[in-house]
DNA sequence: GGGGGAAGGACCA
DNA sequence: TTCCTGGTCCTTCCCCC
């Protein structure tokens, strides 16, 4: 290895190569290294690779960005900022206008995740430098291994460079999906409509929580530690030497109970309280009242901590002064490096420079730092978001027969086929992405006037652009590292919304109504693993359960609350409905009713829920036709005009979620004991297919190969 | 000039 | 000896209408 380490006489480019490839320590456990040494073992472990030559062809590209931006800063004139500046001052009160505090926005983050569940299960592990993985990358590390540098995306072999005792354990993703959701289990409790970024990480809005939860009796936010023997795991792991926030509950005495007050801390502290005892893992949380500033407290004290921004503009705008803009999602080494051009390394100063980053940023680039700058994020966590395209991606060592690559093509596509049809996707855009020996990406994408989703599909375009891309570097070979393909162009929510929505969506979303939206039944509490409630609430419990239950298919009122005894009922009634009707020659169009489970139920005639409607209709044969909206029974006996009758109720009185698993269409003759019968309403034309877009009508002719190729 | 596809890249966990 | 995977969003370039 060469002899330039840091800080010795570099080029500009080497200097500036440290800081794509030196350690980044702007994560928790990481504080007060020694980075010098340790960016010189990483720097002579990596030079000289094809990864490191790529490395500094990317920082160079990065390097021409910053002069670029920087000889276009030369150029603004006064006059041209006191410009920006009036615009970007009345963006700023329009910003401030509608400033929202009052939601309570909750970012909670597992500790070390994948690494505090091995040790959890390998005790040995503990006092040990250890990290999960592989000797060519890194998920995660625990507390002991960041002492030495080793963090998350370090490849395992410079790792164990840094510290030689490393244990490299590898990956098993069943065991933390499996942790994952007990982890949900306990979020669900404060916010049924969490969102959950990945198996370690979620944001709650606990606003309706905490409504709820300031007039719980005490028994309701207490919880009883384990008596001994009553735990079956009864450490939590040794991650945290010297946590910053509070102390392991694992230490509490046996058979203490632990009572938790009705502040936001306070149920977050019981939230994390409740995710310890039922994993032995601890979590770090942040509370403020948007998603943006939630994520940068979670990180404050981790880990085993808190932090909480109190819904003022002050206190806001308090935390952000000096915060440094690395610390906010969205800003990566890149618009860091960008921004420190320009002098500005903390949120305050990003304040301060705004008509002049208005001048040199894209729109959505300064809206997003100056959103930043006022401690401002989105208020309102969105989740169901679509899904705008799906791939499968594989590296391996030097491949360079193309006999080989088209095989391993195929079994990509054969791959993405496979989760294609799992989530019931087909998208336009197929894209063969590849990595070259020296680490060089293309993407090159083909976009079809139709959607695809079957492996030959898929295969017969991906195969296209790879053999053009074979083609072009032709006679050689092409050598590649990795090869990935992706479907995306997925049809839109309203073109490939069912003309009706599944009545259990509408079922569901009535039942989260009545619980009250983020409701805690006072039976999950019992649920977690190790607590118990102490001392036992002696209120009458909360039922969930609407009452009466009604029958969709005859609409009697049952006398049971026993689900399965009510799903009996319906079954012999469906069969009843298929044997009466005899003629099916309506059926098509029909669709499924499943088997009901708790949590779908609704109250017969429970109607008066506002919004935007279309539902699948649950109609039987029978007459009289009783319309299961609003309950009352219909005059008519022509079906058409009964559904329309039913689809003006849904219209005018119901707010439905889009539930689509669990909708199929049923084929003539096959009336299953699920299977309700719905008429379709023929005078709908929601369903009509959107007329073909312009691009659809100019594509196909001109997306040749060649033309990606020249 | 606007819309949209393609390609590449930033960023995230 | 060895530097991931799967996703979203943004920007830039280019073509076509």
């Amino acid at each position: 290895m060469g002899d330039a380490g840091p800080g010795s006489a570099a080029g500009p480019a080497e200097d500036g190569l440290l800081s794509r490839m030196a350690l980044n320590d702007n994560k928790a456990g990481m504080e007060g290294l020694d980075r010098e040494k340790i960016n010189k073992i990483i720097l002579e472990a990596s030079k000289g690779s094809r990864f490191y030559e790529n490395e500094l062809k990317k920082e160079r590209q990065v390097n021409q960005r910053v002069e670029k931006m920087l000889q276009q800063k030369g150029r603004v004139a006064e006059e041209h900022l006191r410009t920006a500046q009036v615009q970007v001052d009345k963006m700023i009160s329009e910003l401030e206008r509608s400033r929202e505090l009052s939601r309570v926005i909750v970012h909670v983050d597992m500790d070390a995740f994948y690494a505090a569940v091995e040790m959890r299960d390998r005790p040995e592990l503990k006092d040990q430098p250890m990290a999960v993985g592989s000797m060519s990358m890194l998920s995660t590390s625990n507390y002991h291994a960041r002492r030495f540098g080793v963090r998350a995306a370090m490849p395992g072999f410079i790792a164990k460079k840094l510290c030689p005792n490393l244990v490299i354990v590898p990956l098993n993703f069943d065991k933390y999906k499996a942790v994952s959701s007990q982890v949900r289990e306990v979020f669900s409790d404060y916010d049924q409509n969490f969102l959950p970024m990945s198996l370690d990480e979620a944001y709650l809005d606990i606003t309706a929580h905490l409504e709820m939860r300031r007039n719980w009796p005490e028994c309701q936010r207490s919880y009883r530690l384990p008596e001994a023997g009553e735990k079956e795991e009864s450490l939590s792991p040794v991650l945290f030497d010297e946590s910053p926030g509070t102390t392991s509950s694992f230490q509490d005495p046996p058979g203490r109970v632990e009572v938790f007050g009705t502040t936001a801390e306070e149920a977050v502290r019981e939230m994390r309280f409740r995710i310890e005892h039922k994993t032995s893992l601890t979590a770090s949380a942040g509370i403020a009242p948007n998603m943006m500033l939630a994520k940068v407290c979670s990180d404050k004290n981790k880990p085993n901590g808190q932090y909480r921004i109190p819904p003022e503009r002050r206190e806001v705008m308090d935390f952000i002064l000096d915060l440094p803009v690395r610390k906010v999602p969205g800003i990566g080494k890149v618009t860091e490096k960008m921004l420190a051009a320009l002098g500005i390394n903390c949120c305050s100063q990003l304040g301060q420079k705004m008509a002049l980053l208005s001048l040199l940023f894209s729109e959505t680039s300064w809206h997003h730092f100056l959103q930043i700058s006022l401690g401002l994020g989105s208020t309102h966590i969105v989740r169901n978001s679509e899904r705008k395209s799906m791939s499968t991606e594989r590296t391996f060592g030097e491949m360079s027969v193309a006999e080989e690559q088209l095989t391993l093509c195929k079994e990509l596509c054969e791959d993405l086929a496979q989760e294609l049809l799992k989530e019931g996707l087909k998208g336009k855009t197929v894209t063969l992405k590849v990595k070259n020996v020296k680490f060089e990406v293309k993407t090159r994408a083909l976009t079809l006037p139709y959607s695809v989703s079957s492996a030959n599909e898929i295969y017969t375009s991906a195969r296209d652009l790879l053999r053009a891309e074979l083609d072009h570097v032709s006679p050689e070979p092409l050598r590649l590292r990795l090869m990935g393909v992706r479907v995306s162009g997925f049809a839109s929510v309203d073109e490939k919304r069912p003309q009706q929505r599944s009545i259990m969506g509408f079922l569901q979303l009535q039942q989260a109504e009545l619980a009250g939206g983020g409701a805690k039944d006072f039976t999950s509490l019992h649920t977690d693993s190790v607590l118990t409630h102490s001392p036992p609430c002696t209120s009458a419990p909360v039922s969930l359960m609407p009452h009466p239950l009604t029958c969709p298919v005859c609409f009697k009122d049952m006398e049971t609350s026993d689900l399965t005894a009510f799903n009996m009922h319906i079954d012999e009634c469906l069969k009843c409905s298929a044997a009466q009707k005899g003629d099916e020659g309506s059926l098509s169009g029909s669709r499924v009713l499943e088997t009901v489970t708790a949590g779908e139920l609704q109250p017969a005639g429970e109607k008066d829920k506002p919004g935007d409607v279309s539902v699948t209709s649950g109609v039987c044969g029978h007459t009289p036709l009783v319309c299961p909206v609003c309950g009352q029974m219909q005059e008519t006996a022509d079906l058409t005009t009964f559904n329309h009758h039913v689809d003006e109720c849904l219209n005018h009185n119901v707010l439905l979620e889009l539930r689509e698993t669990g909708i199929q269409t049923v084929h003539e003759g096959t009336v299953s004991t699920h299977t309700l019968t719905w008429f379709p309403n023929t005078q709908d034309t929601r369903s009509s297919p959107p007329p073909p877009s312009k691009k659809a009508k100019a594509a196909a002719p001109k997306n040749t190969i060649d033309r990606f190729f020249r």
